[in-house]
Formats: C-alpha cells, sequence, structure tokens
DNA sequence: TTAGTCTATGTCATAACTGACATAGACTAA
DNA sequence: TTAGTCTATGTCAGTTATGACATAGACTAA
C-alpha cells in the first residue's frame, strides 16, 4: 500500500494493523469500479455516435432494451462481460476500448 | 463486414444473405473470445513476474486456487470479471491491461 | 521411497446474472 | 389531446458463475 495512503487513513482513525487484506481489497475493488464505470461511459458515448437506440443495440447483441438501460445505469447487476459486450456490439472499435481503459488510468493516478 | 473476409466466407460456400446477423454476431464473439485469451495470458504473466502461486492469487482476491487454474486454462465457466480481477490482484498495472487490449488488436487486424 | 509444493479437473450448493415482460416517465409531433 | 419514440425501473424464472472441496498429476528434494 501506499505510504501517504496509510498515513491518510490513520488520520481518519482507522486502525491500519491486520485490517490490510481489508484496505488492499478496497483498492483493488475500486480500481474494477472505475474501470467499469469507464466502459459504460464508452458503451453509451458509442451508442450515441452511431445514432442507435437502445432497442436498436439491444438486437444487434440479442439483449433487451431494459438491460441496455441497467447498463448505461450503472445497475449493480450488471457484468463485465455484458458491458464489453455492449462496447462491442455498439460498434466501438479496439481503439476506442483502449481509450476507455486509459480515461481509467488518469482517474486513478 | 469487410469484403475480403465475406469473400472467404462465400468461397468456403456460406450463405452470406440473411444470415449477417449470425456473421455479425460471431465475429462479435470471436473479438470477445480473442480479447478474454489477451487478458488471460496477461494473468498468468503477472502472476508469474510475481511469483505468486495460484493459492497466492486466490488468497488474494478471495477465490480458490481451483477457480485461479480454471482461469488460467481458459474454462468456459470463467467471466470477464473474474479475470480482470485476478489481472487487478496479480499486480498488472493499467498500462499491462492496456498492452493486453493492443496484443488483442494485433490478432483482430 | 516419502513428503512437500504447485497445478489441473470434476462436482455441487449457493450466489449472481440474464432476458423478458410490464409499466412509467419524458419528450416530440401531429 | 393523442400517438409515437425513447429511456428508466421493478420483478422473476431460468441460466450461469462462484468458492469450496476432493482428488490427481507433475515435479523437486530429502
Amino acid at each position: 500500500m501506499k505510504t501517504d495512503k496509510l498515513e491518510r487513513l490513520q488520520a481518519a482513525g482507522w486502525k491500519v494493523g491486520n485490517t490490510e487484506d481489508f484496505l488492499q481489497l478496497s483498492e483493488e475493488e475500486a480500481r474494477l469500479v472505475a474501470l467499469k464505470l469507464s466502459l459504460i461511459g464508452a458503451v453509451k458515448k458509442s451508442r450515441i455516435k452511431r445514432k442507435l437506440s437502445q432497442i436498436d443495440l439491444a438486437q444487434r447483441m440479442k439483449s433487451s432494451q431494459s438491460r441496455i438501460a441497467k447498463i448505461e445505469a450503472g445497475d449493480p447487476s450488471v457484468s463485465l462481460d455484458l458491458i464489453v459486450r455492449a462496447l462491442i456490439a455498439s460498434g466501438a472499435t479496439t481503439r476506442d476500448i483502449q481509450a476507455a481503459f486509459t480515461t481509467n488510468e488518469r482517474a486513478a493516478a
């Protein structure tokens, strides 16, 4: 764990002893969430760019409109698999997907 | 669809009329599979690089050794979520993940 | 040999995800 | 108003993914 974060947490009154596992996990969890959000944004951006309605995209990937809405709303029931499938189906290029990751990197830094 | 691919498929005797949806889907499916494989490779590479056993990595991400083995074996029961979580837990940097995408891009080109 | 470490594979109950459906809200155009 | 299009949200039965466990194989070192 990074020292500055550790200090901030300790200053906030956190006991940072055997809770390292927990903190470590949180940081990784946060990274995954940030990544998902980034990809979700890319889905919506790509869909709009191609002038596709949620129904259009749903048909392309053999899903349903409600699921597309949930994807874009960041619903917790949506898997990373589905997000990426939507991204691909929406016509996003590999470069677009990479860009989403890059955005994620900036946000995490 | 790209013309060369279309021609290859037609030459192979495929009827490329109203089966476009199917072919389109296959192409997207293939892209997802390629992406997964690429990330799987990155997981193993990152794990080995950090000298972690499958058990070590499993503990880091609160999973099990058998699941790590399945990830690396490309078992169909493994989700993209789990692969990416393993990748993050293995200590892979965002740059490493991006590199996996780059590899994928080359493979798809 | 024996023991230890690491990885692979199968199974299973539980948990998580999915598409489909209903329904509602926002907005636009007759 | 009315109808149409698009999106949001809730529910649910069926499907898929999960961790845990057992077990086996490969390899190394005593």
